[in-house]
DNA sequence: TGGTATTTGTCCGTATGTATC
DNA sequence: GGATACATACGGACAAATACC
C-alpha cells in the first residue's frame, strides 16, 4: 500500500534529518536538485519541504535554501508532546501501567455541563474518571465526557483498557483535531486523595477538546496531571 | 504594500468565521465556488485553508468539505500562546509591568554552559538574569543567553526596556523558529526570594532555543513562571 | 441499490517575482 | 549584472471519498 509521494520524501528527508545524513545547520539540496534526485515535480518536494519546517526540522530562507535546524534532544522518555493515548505511552516506554476506574456513569447534558464542556445541551454522554498509574503510582487523574451517539457502547471494562484503541478498532473513530489549553492549580482533596503527589502542591490541568472527522467535538476531558513527570514540547515558525 | 493573494483570503475567511458569518459546524463553500469568488486559482484556495486548518479553524473531510470548528473562547487575557514579548504581552492587556534586571554579564561559552543551553564552545554571549512584574508582582524570571555576535551591544537599559524591540528595530533580528519544552519544577531558593508564589511550592519552567532567520540559535531562555498565570494554548491535527 | 455529480486530495508543468550569492 | 534558489500563482489532469437522486 504506496503511500503519497510528498509523504515518501518527507519520512525520507526526515530519517535522513536524524540519521545526520544531512547535518545541524547544513542546507538541504536545492528544490531543484531534490526534483531530480525524487524524480517528482517542484510542488511535491515544497509539499514535503513544508512539513519539515512545521515540524521544527529546517527553517528556509528566500534565495538561499533549507536549512537544517534539528537536535536531538534524547527523545524524553516522559508525558507529552502529541496525541497518544495512555496506553500507548506507557507501551512504548515500557512502564508498567494500570488504570482505575472511579466513576463511570451516564449523563444528559445540561446547563451546568455545558458551560464547563460546550457539549450541547441535552446530548447524552459518558462521564468518567479514571485514576492512571505509572509503575505502581498514581500520576493521572482524569475526567472525560464521551458523546454516547459518538462513542457508542463504552463499559468500565474498556474505561479500565483504552476507550482509544475501542474507539478505533470497534466503531473507526479517530480523532482529527485536538484543542488543548494547559494551567497549574491548587491540588483539591481529590487530588490529594487519589495521586502520589510527592510534596507539590500544584498540578498540571490539561483541558481538552476532541474532534472527530465528521467535525464532531466528541470529547471533553480534563486531565490533572502530577506536576513530576509532565512534559510538554512545542515549536512554533513566525513568517 | 499589498499582501499575498492567499493571505488575503485566508485572513478574509478566518475574520468571516470569528464573526460568525460562516458559524460553528458549517460547511464553507467549495474550493471551486471560492475561486470564483476571490478570482483566483483553486491552489491559492487551498493553501489559504491549509493556514485555517493549521489554526485551528476548519477541519476538511475529503468529498465533502471545510467545516467550521472554530469557537471562540473568550480570549484569555492571560500568558501565553504564541510568541510574544512580556512588553508586548502586558500592554496588549493593558497591564502595568516592569523589568528587573538581577544579572547582566558578559560570558564565554564553556563545556557546562554549552551541555545545558547547547550554545557552541567558545562563543561570547550575554547572560541576564531578569524579574518581570505584572500589576506590581514579579511574576517570572527570566535567565537569557544571547549571542554577541547576533546581539550585538546589548546594555542593561535595554534589557530593563525589551531586548525584543531592540534587536527587530535597531538590529533588524527576529525569532523565525521557537522550540520550547515546559515542565513543572519544585521552586528554589532563587524562586522564593524573587517571586510571588502565592503559597505555590511549585514553578512553570519553559525552556526555549530561538532562531533567527539565518539558522542560527542565538538565544537560550530558560523563564520560570509562577503558576497562577500561566495559560497555555495548542492545537494539533492528525491525518 | 446503483449511477452520477460534487468535492477534496494528489501531482504535474509552467510562468513570474524576488532574495541571495 | 547574471546565476541560483525560494515564493507565489495559474492551469490542468486524475483519483478517491462523499452526497445526491
Amino acid at each position: 500500500m504506496p503511500k503519497t509521494k510528498y509523504i515518501e520524501i518527507y519520512e525520507d528527508l526526515k530519517q535522513k534529518i536524524e540519521k545526520s545524513f544531512y547535518e545541524y545547520q547544513q542546507l538541504l539540496p536545492s528544490e531543484n536538485t531534490l526534483v531530480k534526485e525524487y524524480e517528482c515535480s517542484r510542488n511535491t518536494v515544497r509539499r514535503a519541504i513544508a512539513n519539515l519546517i512545521n515540524d521544527g526540522y529546517v527553517q528556509t530562507k528566500h534565495g538561499q535554501g533549507a536549512r537544517v535546524i534539528y537536535q536531538d534532544f534524547k527523545q524524553n522518555e516522559y508525558m507529552f508532546g502529541e496525541t497518544e493515548s495512555f496506553k500507548e505511552f506507557a507501551q512504548r516506554n515500557h512502564k508498567k501501567h494500570e488504570t482505575k476506574v472511579i466513576t463511570f456513569e451516564e449523563l444528559t447534558v445540561d446547563e451546568t455541563i455545558h458551560e464547563h464542556t460546550r457539549m450541547p445541551i441535552g446530548v447524552e454522554v459518558y462521564h468518567i474518571k479514571r485514576v492512571r498509574h505509572l509503575e505502581g503510582s498514581p500520576v493521572i487523574m482524569d475526567v472525560n465526557y464521551f458523546r454516547k451517539d459518538v462513542a457508542k457502547g463504552l463499559t468500565v471494562e474498556i474505561a479500565e483498557d483504552s476507550i482509544y484503541e475501542y474507539l478505533s478498532k470497534e466503531l473507526n473513530q479517530r480523532a482529527v483535531t485536538a484543542k488543548r489549553k494547559m494551567v497549574v492549580e491548587r491540588t483539591t482533596d481529590m487530588d490529594e486523595k487519589y495521586l502520589k503527589l510527592d510534596g507539590f502542591n500544584s498540578v498540571v490541568v490539561v483541558t481538552s477538546h476532541i474532534f472527530n472527522a465528521d467535525g464532531i467535538m466528541f470529547e471533553h476531558t480534563q486531565s490533572r496531571h502530577t506536576p513530576g513527570n509532565f512534559v510538554f514540547f512545542d515549536q512554533t515558525q513566525r513568517k
